[in-house]
DNA sequence: AACAAGTAGATGCATTTGCATGTATGTGGG
DNA sequence: CCCACATACATGCAAATGCATCTACTTGTT
């Protein structure tokens, strides 16, 4: 707990250096980036992001109010839509690696030998 | 980051089963136990446990108005105060590590030998 | 067909957080 | 001694979160 505290403290910090929205903005890009056709339903998002239902739409709100995502129907069932991630989105999602990816270098990577990140992420996954 | 939400959500689920309080609120009674006299400063206690001072701030008030601590004067230094830990906050302390122990001894400890364990909180420690 | 039950997603309301700033007290240099 | 600066803690306000509940649509059962 402590040490996911402190590594996101300095990631957000760089974060807030480079004047980019919330890291948390960056998992839902990601997502809808991987997806094929650059979308995904609501209820897929919440599922691979562990966001919860509420906040999630809330979360969609926000990018879409700032243009990253845009919200489309679904025609196969009239509860669902499609989440769609905008050229805007994607530009946004790049630009936040540029500082997220090194970020994660500096904060985890350099810290750690490939061996030990490695270890790291397999003692790590059985807690999943 | 995944490995803690669910680990997270889980310990969570069982506060919330046994009607217990937020869980950050064991963090403070707990270092406040294990310091002599049963009290610290705020920003020790910041320290300690890395919450935001604006955060603590209000989060000892909510403990105050639950009687788990008081504050008192700091007469060295007029600026200071003392947060003390009541008896109240010792036995609610104890209440929430009666659900909290089995529930990590549920969640993390019966997923990891105790030699990946060790491991994994060697492999965290770096990570500070 | 009719309806109970389930699922997708939104939302009102209270609480918590983050950020910026405020107040009060202490300290160190000239 | 004074004043700029630092430290300890609080707080107003906006935004995010959690919880419960709501609406709309779908599905399975009879």
């Amino acid at each position: 707990m402590r040490a996911r505290e402190r590594v996101l403290a300095r990631i957000e910090a760089d974060f807030k250096a480079s004047g980019l929205p919330p890291l948390g903005w960056y998992d839902v890009l990601w997502e809808l980036v991987q997806a094929e056709g650059g979308r995904l339903r609501p209820f897929e998002i919440e599922a691979r992001t562990l966001l919860a239902q509420y906040n999630l739409s809330r979360l969609i709100d926000r990018l879409v109010k700032e243009g990253l995502v845009r919200r489309e129907a679904f025609d196969a069932d009239g509860r669902g839509q499609w989440v769609v991630i905008t050229q805007a989105g994607r530009v946004m999602r790049e630009r936040m690696w540029q500082t997220y990816g090194p970020s994660i270098e500096a904060h985890v990577g350099a810290r750690l030998t490939e061996a030990e990140a490695r270890q790291l992420a397999a003692l790590l996954a059985k807690l999943r």
